[in-house]
DNA sequence: CGGCTGCTTGAAATGAGTCAACATAGGTGG
DNA sequence: CCACCTATGTTGACTCATTTCAAGCAGCCG
């Protein structure tokens, strides 16, 4: 397909995908760089969307798996009521529609949040290279794996949290994500409205507004619209733990 | 590894491990018999498991997979605090232990409900039998994209659902199950407790009760403690959708 | 500049949780 | 085989966290 001479080092391509989860995890498990080349390959150009732009659809076979590269993403299911459960934010480095793996339709949507740069992995190309690549087929086990263990945790969340439990998870949970990826941990922007975080959460909107200034009002926290720092740190977890509760 | 000469057709296959799903998956997709022989081999003999017994622990590497042949069993977390949470429960012919495929530690513990059969799959032998049979990598990855959507209808269920939906829409799923699996979709035992549904579903053991009397007042459902039949299908469903409320 | 969308805040309503007492089944041991 | 004991399930009364309804506010985009 494409022209397997040109060598092309991890430099390369992590310029080619930046922060691209599945190629940093697939490094470490001593991929050459001929396999490199190969998923380089297999990365297609990046693509660019903008605020409320959809990525894939429900019901649809898109045939790919995609990286964030920057901007964010929201990914939801819409029941046949027509109601929206948001399903999880994706980040600059973080992989999405992962539910598509098995080269089937996507059970859920991703749309933008703001303006986005997507990286696409056709699965088509990427099972062509599990044959070539051994340690691939397990990555890509590992990353769906680590999919389900992701949503677990939102299932004890959801069930077993109360409002502040659950927000405070989630600040603590985007904090580290960012950093993670080589962005502050203690200040970022929540580039999701308030409603798509009550929605994830399965909180009220309100409860959400109610919680964000009730945290600012016990110093655990700054905030105003969009943008979020954090103060305390070890407040916010204390709280997210349920070994703290406010007022 | 196991002598090859004994060819094994779909019976012999089915009677090893009745009604499993991932022998049912593999047939109409066009496995051959061979394909079969070597998949019968990698179902290692049923082991028996009695009421409260581990099948397989959190943290764990097991190696396996899972295939509940009789009885019933729980998957479920626990959190640092000691906290439980029930993610599902598993009837005969369905799989658990999705979350070791990629051949990591379980994120989930499995407890069988009551005395239970259980066929194990070793994940390695799974994984050589991959590269022989192209078309089972592919149905592994659909089993474990089928698990995250699974996940993707539980949170919208624990989210944005009441206790009425919710416990609704159990039963109607529970149901469901059963029926595909050819017993009665109208009256079955509910192996778990109270405290077991109330967990999974985000509610309090008494609220399920509650529930459960409500129905039966209703003449939805009849039920005398672990024994239910659904008498109003169509009702259920109803309460289950949000168009309808008792009360 | 104006209108729109998203956010904030207040007050009232309510669904589900908590606490507590009681009932029943099933198992155990005398 | 009966009597007791413990688990689990049921029901009631009360509480409270969160939702709902409603009104006002502030950025932002055309």
């Amino acid at each position: 397909m494409a022209n397997t001479e040109q060598k092309i080092n991890f430099k390369s391509l992590k310029a080619s995908c930046q922060n691209c989860s599945l190629v940093e995890l697939c490094l470490p498990r001593g991929l050459d760089n001929t396999d490199l080349t190969s998923l380089d390959e297999v990365i297609k150009q990046r693509k660019i969307v903008h605020k409320g732009e959809t990525i894939f659809r429900q019901g649809e076979r898109s045939g790919c798996v995609f990286a964030v590269r920057s901007g964010s993403v929201k990914t939801f299911t819409t029941a046949k009521n027509g109601e929206e459960q948001v399903l999880g934010f994706h980040l600059p480095g973080e992989l999405l529609g992962l539910d598509g793996l098995d080269n089937e339709i996507h059970s859920c949507a991703g749309v933008a949040l703001n303006t986005t740069t997507i990286c696409e992995l056709p699965i088509n190309d990427l099972n062509v290279l599990c044959v070539k690549i051994p340690g691939l087929q397990q990555q890509l086990l590992s990353l769906i794996s680590n999919e389900i263990t992701k949503d677990h945790t939102m299932l004890m969340l959801l069930a077993r949290r109360n409002a502040e439990q659950k927000l405070a998870t989630f600040l603590i949970n985007l904090s580290g994500r960012y950093k993670a990826r080589g962005y502050s941990a203690a200040e970022f922007d929540l580039t999701m409205s308030r409603y798509d975080i009550g929605n994830y959460l399965g909180l009220a909107d309100e409860t959400v507004s109610r919680l964000i200034s009730k945290f600012k009002e016990n110093n655990i926290i700054n905030a105003a619209r969009k943008s979020i720092s954090i103060i305390d740190h070890e407040k916010l977890c204390s709280i997210a733990e349920g070994d703290m509760s406010l007022n």
